[in-house]
DNA sequence: GCATTATCAGAATTCCTTTTCATTTATCAG
DNA sequence: CTGATAAATGAAAAGGAATTCTGATAATGC
């Protein structure tokens, strides 16, 4: 095993912009929403008071990464966390953010 | 337990703070360079060919947050990672990085 | 046609990173 | 004590990137 080698350059930037992702309030914000279960967008929009555009743009970012999965359910889009995964590295935040206190 | 509550406003704020600290790629190869073991300020300034004054402000900031600790040893100062919680953290954004490719 | 969502462009704002330069403190060697 | 080295710190500047908003458009389902 040669743990020693540092990660490549590439790969620094992949896991820095993965970490980035939790890094800003408003998509932390969707992701504990959406912790509670599946919401539409303009359920998400109503319970943080911002604009479609401004959530839908974040909601593409958090697909792009693999954050989030969705459904259509007629008009409506649902969203929700991907995977346990993301709920694991939340809850480590929050368990850091209380060890600080 | 309420689990269904959010954080609040602030808690959120501070959360994505943490995170924050590791979405920088120069911030994470200094995490990475310490998951290997103690170092000094010079050698992390001379093993990523970055300005002293650059090292010693994102030091300044894991100092701030916690995820690294540091000794004097003579004129150096040794820094390493505070704990094997922070450790956790990097090993679990390597993860996702290979989940997706 | 109406509602929901995605997307795009432009603009304003704010924040972050890095560099340079200077200063300060502490430590070591002689 | 003196000179040299290591590190922290601060200010200022430049550049870049990110967030949000507004407003407009497009696609889809009812």
């Amino acid at each position: 095993m040669d743990e020693l080698t540092l990660p490549l350059e590439e790969e620094i930037v992949d896991i820095a912009d993965f970490f980035k992702v939790f890094g800003d309030p408003t998509r932390l914000k969707i992701l504990f929403l959406l912790e509670q279960g599946e919401r539409g967008v303009n359920s998400i929009c109503e319970e943080l008071g911002m604009q479609q555009s401004t959530i839908s743009q974040q909601l593409k970012l958090l697909r792009a990464r693999r954050l989030v999965r969705f459904r259509k359910d007629g008009r409506n889009v649902l969203y929700r966390l991907n995977d346990e995964h993301i709920h694991d590295i939340l809850a480590l935040g929050i368990e850091h953010y209380q060890e600080l206190q």
